[in-house]
DNA sequence: AATCTTTATCGTAATATTGCAATATATAAA
DNA sequence: TTTATATATTGCAATATTACGATAAAGATT
């Protein structure tokens, strides 16, 4: 064990989980708002502006780009980092679709 | 190591990272939405619901209630569990703030 | 009281994640 | 060509997560 299976769950959920996941440490969540921040690409200064040595935050962006959150292109000596708009908008909808089912109904609970 | 660093985050990113993480397998993905289809309290019949043994739903159902996505109340022999309304809207705010922040912007990659 | 039902907890095994030092790779600069 | 710079990969240790069997706890039923 250990492992998640994922087999008998819908394609949608495996998403949802394995965008969350993505989202689900605060490195990558920095990593994210600093792309966000600066608005463009980022060739060179993430290692910098993140409290980890440079082998770790090159894990964290590889996941983020296995994800499909970020794309990295390279540019010379260096790798340009930015947001990937083509999924972006898509991700974005698989929270909204989310969290709306809920804020459209009244809450019946005990 | 192992143990993510929360002290050098700010604290919207580690709340981001855990609501998260808590997302972040397909199972309390599945519980949620179970939850959000029933609309109301489900008093029961959550381990039928999902692919996993009675122990594991019940880990999965202590985290999500441990983040704040879900409240039980305990009835009779039974524990009602349902959607947290106190939590919900603020959750749902936090993950829109992140993804609007790019869906406004044009996009400035190379 | 004895038994059933429902949920939680404990213990444990398998696997995943996090983090970094060391090193590799590849382009730039000298 | 040698050296510097930037990023990726490898290998490893520490910790976390996932899953389940066994068992406990607590109210319901008989």
């Amino acid at each position: 064990m250990g492992a998640t299976n994922t087999e008998n769950y819908s394609d949608r959920q495996n998403e949802l989980a394995t965008i969350a996941k993505a989202l689900a440490h605060p490195a990558r969540v920095a990593i994210i708002e600093y792309l966000l921040m600066v608005d463009g690409c980022i060739c060179g200064d993430i290692v910098d502006a993140l409290p980890l040595a440079q082998p770790t935050v090159s894990q964290h962006l590889r996941e983020l780009k296995n994800t499909g959150i970020i794309k990295g292109t390279i540019s010379g000596n260096a790798v340009c980092y930015c947001i990937d708009d083509k999924n972006w908008g898509k991700f974005e909808k698989v929270f909204l679709n989310l969290f709306e089912k809920f804020t459209k109904k009244k809450n019946n609970c005990c």
